[in-house]
DNA sequence: CGAATTGAGTTTTTT
DNA sequence: ACTCAATTCG
C-alpha cells in the first residue's frame, strides 16, 4: 500500500499522531489545528487499516456536542457497525459501565443520577440538619464535588486536613452527603468516576474483563481530565498501555471544576515511553489573528512550549477599541455587525459575541435589539433545567427508584396536595428514626397509628396510590409513563401555557425510548443547546465558546476586573487561567476579531471606573486598528446610511424592486439616483451587483 | 397551608 | 438592579 487515502488530507504531525501506535501518545493540539479530524481519522485508521474492533476502542469526550461530532464523523469514514460503539463522554461511558457492574459495590442497577440541582438540594438539607450555615450550600457543594474529583475520601480528607473548624464540618457533610445518596441508591455525577475508579480497583476481575475489550484508550480535550478521571484512564491502560491522549494546555478553562492540566504533563512522568507530537499549524484564522493571540498566551509562564502559525492569510488587523461605558460599546458592535451584515460580507450566524460574565449580556442585548439584529444568547440554563421539566423528570425518577428522596420531596406537593411543610418535617424525622427512605416510611405511616391526622393520611395514601400505579406500568416508554404522570396527577392543570408546551414537548421528544435510558439521556445531558440553526447573531460567555468557532468575534468587557474577573486577581494559578480564557476567546475567530473595553461599567447598579484588561497591553500594534474614541466606526466605510441620503437613492438596508428578481434588499451602494452601484441581495435568488438606471431598480418604502 | 414581604448575594459551569 | 429564597403574616 503506497499511499493511504484516509491520510491524504493531513499534514506530517497529523499523520504521524494518526498512525502511531502501539506506545503511549500526546497530541498537544493548538487551537485550530485539525485535533477533531486527528482523532476521527485515528479511529478509523486503526479499524480499516490495523484491524482494530470498532468496539474496542474506548473514545472519551467531555461534552455531549463533541462526542455527537465524533461519532458522526466516525460513523462516516469506517462502514462497518457503528451501532454501540464506545465513544462517548467520561461520565455516559462510566454510567455504562456501572449500569451492569454496580452490584459490586452494593448498590442498585437502576440507580439514580443526581445533578447539580438535587445534589445541592440534598446539601442544603443536610446543612440544615447539621446546624450549618445553609447559605454555605454551594461552596460546600463544589469543595465536596472537588474532593470526590481528587479521589477523596471523607477519611482520607479529615486526617489530611488541619483537624480544625471547617474543614472538619465539610468532612462531616461530606459523610453525611454519601450516606444520604446511598440510601437514595443516587450517584451524583463525581460519583459516576469515582465509583468507576472504586470498581476497578477493587475488583480485579472486572478490571481484567475490560481491559481485555479495551485494547486502545483516546482522550480528548485531556487538559480538562480532573485526578479522578486521569487515574481512571489509567487503570483502564495500564502500564505500558496503548492510548492516546489529545489536548491543549492554553486551553484549560475549567480548574474552578476540578479540571488539572498538571495532568498532560504528569504523563510524561507517568509513561516513560511517551511520544509527544504537537500539531501547530493553524488551518482557522488569519495570520493577524494567530499573532495577537500567540503573543497574548506567552505571557503565561506555566505552558509546554507551543507556536501556532498558519498559511492563511493576513486578513484584517484585530481591532480594539475604548468606550465609555457599555451602551456605547453594545451600540458599535451593533452597529459593526449590520454593517458586514449589510455589505454581504457575513451572514449573522457567522458572528459571535463573546463576554466574560453572563451579566454582560443585558448590555449587548439591548444594542442588538435596538438595531434589530437577531441574536441567540446560549447560556447555562437548559431545556431541562426548567422547573416543569425537571417535576416531570422527578416523577420518573422515582417511578424507576421510590428510593430517591430528593425526587419525593421535590414532588410530594407539586402539584398542590396539601403536604405542607410541617407534614413533610414529621415524615422526614420518622424516615431518620427508622433510617429508611421517605417512601417506605410514608407507607408504614399510612397503615399504622400514630400521630398523624387521618386527612394527612388520605392524602398521603392517594399519592403512594398514585406512584405505585405509576411503578406497576414502568415497563412501558418513557412517553407513554409521562402520559400517565401528567393524567395521573394532573400536573399540567396548574401550570402556564408556555410550560405546559414544554412538558409537550419533552413527552414528544421521548417517543419509544426506556425509562432508564431517557433518564440515564436527560440527566447526562443538561447545559449548553449549541445548535445555531436560525440566522441569527451568537451571544455566549467565553466557557461556553470553547470548541467553537466562527467567521467574526466580538471580546466584550475586556477590563480588569472583568477579564481578568475580579476573584481572579490575588492568585497567579487563576490569573493565568484568565488569559487562557482570553485567549481562548480569540482563537474562536477565523478572519475578524474585535475586542473592546469601557471606561465607566454599570455592575449591579453601581457605575465604577474601570482599566482595559491587562492582556490588552500584551497585544502588538502592528496587527491591529487602535482606537480610543468616544464615539467610533471601526469598519471603515463612508457612514452610507447617513452621508448618502441627501438626495433620494438606495440606502444600505433599504428594499428594492427589479422587473425580474422581485423584491431585495440593498446590501452595499456607491452614488446617487440612475448612476449608482448597488448591491442587492435577492431572496431565493442571491446577490446581485446592479447599477439602477440599467436594471430598473424601484425604490419601495419601507 | 399559601401569599406577601424582606433580605442577601451576586463567575465561569463540559457532566 | 435584580433574582431567588426564607421568613412572616393572613
Amino acid at each position: 500500500m503506497a499511499k493511504d487515502s484516509l491520510l491524504d488530507d493531513l499534514n506530517e504531525p497529523q499523520r504521524q499522531a494518526v498512525t502511531h501506535i502501539g506506545n503511549p501518545l500526546l497530541v498537544l493540539a493548538g487551537a485550530g489545528s485539525g485535533k477533531t479530524r486527528v482523532i476521527t481519522t485515528k479511529f478509523a485508521y486503526m479499524v480499516k487499516r490495523k484491524r482494530f474492533s470498532p468496539h474496542s476502542i474506548l473514545a472519551v469526550t467531555f461534552t455531549n456536542r463533541a462526542s455527537d461530532e465524533m461519532k458522526e464523523r466516525t460513523k462516516g469514514l469506517i462502514n462497518c457497525d457503528t451501532k454501540n460503539l464506545w465513544i462517548g463522554t467520561f461520565h455516559s461511558q462510566c454510567n455504562r459501565i456501572l449500569r451492569k457492574e454496580i452490584h459490586h459495590l452494593g448498590f442498585k442497577h437502576n440507580f439514580t443520577i443526581y445533578d447539580e440541582d438535587d445534589q445541592c438540594t440534598l446539601i442544603r438539607q443536610i446543612l440544615k440538619e447539621l446546624n450549618i450555615y445553609e447559605a454555605l450550600y454551594k461552596n460546600i457543594a463544589s469543595r465536596i464535588s472537588i474532593l470526590k474529583a481528587s479521589l477523596v475520601t471523607p477519611d482520607k480528607f479529615l486526617s489530611q486536613g488541619d483537624g480544625f473548624s471547617f474543614d472538619e464540618k465539610i468532612a462531616k457533610v461530606y459523610v453525611r452527603y454519601q450516606d444520604e445518596l446511598k440510601r437514595a441508591e443516587a450517584l451524583d455525577f463525581d460519583d459516576l468516576i469515582m465509583f468507576t475508579v472504586r470498581l476497578f480497583t477493587e475488583h480485579p476481575k472486572v478490571l481484567e474483563r475490560y481491559r481485555k475489550q479495551f485494547e486502545y484508550v483516546l482522550i480528548d480535550e485531556f487538559q480538562d481530565t480532573n485526578h479522578a478521571q486521569y487515574m481512571l484512564a489509567n487503570i483502564i491502560v495500564g502500564k505500558d498501555g496503548n492510548f492516546c491522549a489529545v489536548g491543549d494546555d492554553d486551553q484549560s478553562i475549567y480548574k474552578f471544576r476540578g479540571a488539572n492540566v498538571g495532568n498532560i504533563h504528569r504523563l510524561k512522568a507517568d509513561h516513560s515511553r511517551l511520544k509527544i507530537i504537537k500539531l501547530e499549524q493553524n488551518y482557522r484564522s488569519t495570520k493577524n489573528i494567530i499573532n495577537v493571540s500567540s503573543k497574548v498566551i506567552q505571557g503565561n509562564a506555566s505552558r509546554s512550549e507551543k507556536t501556532l502559525w498558519t498559511e492563511n492569510e493576513c486578513g484584517e488587523k484585530v481591532c480594539y477599541c475604548l468606550f465609555n461605558n457599555e451602551e456605547e460599546e453594545a451600540k458599535h458592535v451593533a452597529r459593526t455587525i449590520k454593517d458586514l451584515y449589510l455589505k454581504g460580507f457575513y451572514e449573522y450566524s457567522d458572528m459571535a459575541i463573546l463576554y466574560r460574565i453572563n451579566l454582560q449580556a443585558k448590555a449587548i442585548e439591548d444594542g442588538l435589539r435596538e438595531a434589530s439584529i437577531p441574536y441567540t444568547i446560549f447560556n447555562g440554563i437548559s431545556f431541562y433545567n426548567r422547573r416543569e421539566i425537571k417535576d416531570v423528570i422527578a416523577y420518573l425518577k422515582l417511578i424507576l427508584n421510590p428510593h430517591d428522596n430528593v425526587s419525593l420531596r421535590r414532588v410530594l406537593n407539586v402539584p398542590p396536595r396539601g403536604i405542607g411543610i410541617s407534614a413533610i418535617n414529621k415524615i422526614e424525622q420518622e424516615a431518620k428514626r427508622n433510617s429508611t427512605s421517605l417512601y417506605t416510611v410514608i407507607k408504614q405511616i399510612i397503615s399504622s397509628n400514630n400521630s398523624f391526622t387521618s386527612s394527612i393520611k388520605d392524602k398521603l395514601s392517594s399519592f403512594v396510590n398514585t406512584i405505585d400505579d405509576l411503578i406497576g406500568n414502568s415497563q412501558k416508554t418513557a412517553s407513554d409513563i409521562m402520559r400517565a404522570v401528567v393524567n395521573k396527577t394532573n400536573y399540567l392543570e396548574t401550570l402556564e401555557d408556555e410550560r405546559v408546551q414544554n412538558v409537550i414537548e419533552l413527552i414528544n421528544s421521548s417517543e419509544g425510548i426506556s425509562l432508564q435510558a431517557f433518564l440515564d439521556k436527560t440527566a447526562l445531558m443538561s447545559g449548553f443547546e449549541t445548535s445555531n440553526n436560525c440566522n441569527s447573531v451568537s451571544m455566549m460567555t467565553l466557557h461556553g465558546a470553547k470548541g467553537l468557532e466562527f467567521s467574526v468575534v466580538f471580546l466584550v468587557g475586556l477590563e480588569e476586573g472583568i477579564l481578568p474577573y475580579c476573584k481572579a486577581l490575588e492568585d497567579a494559578a487563576d490569573m493565568e487561567e484568565e488569559r487562557r480564557l482570553f485567549y481562548v476567546g480569540m482563537t474562536r475567530a477565523k478572519e475578524r476579531l474585535y475586542m473592546s473595553s469601557v471606561r465607566r461599567r454599570k455592575l449591579y447598579s453601581k457605575v465604577q471606573e474601570r482599566q482595559p484588561s491587562r492582556f490588552i497591553n500584551d497585544v502588538p500594534k502592528d496587527c491591529c486598528n487602535w482606537m480610543e474614541k468616544t464615539v467610533s466606526p471601526t469598519v471603515q466605510t463612508e457612514k452610507p446610511s447617513t452621508s448618502n441620503t441627501v438626495n433620494i437613492s438606495f440606502d444600505i438596508g433599504c428594499r428594492v424592486k427589479h422587473p425580474s428578481w422581485g423584491v431585495g434588499i440593498v446590501r452595499e451602494c456607491c452614488g446617487n439616483g440612475d448612476t449608482a452601484k448597488v448591491v442587492v441581495n435577492f431572496p431565493g435568488i442571491g446577490i446581485k451587483k446592479l447599477i439602477a438606471g440599467l436594471a430598473n431598480l424601484e425604490r419601495i418604502s419601507v
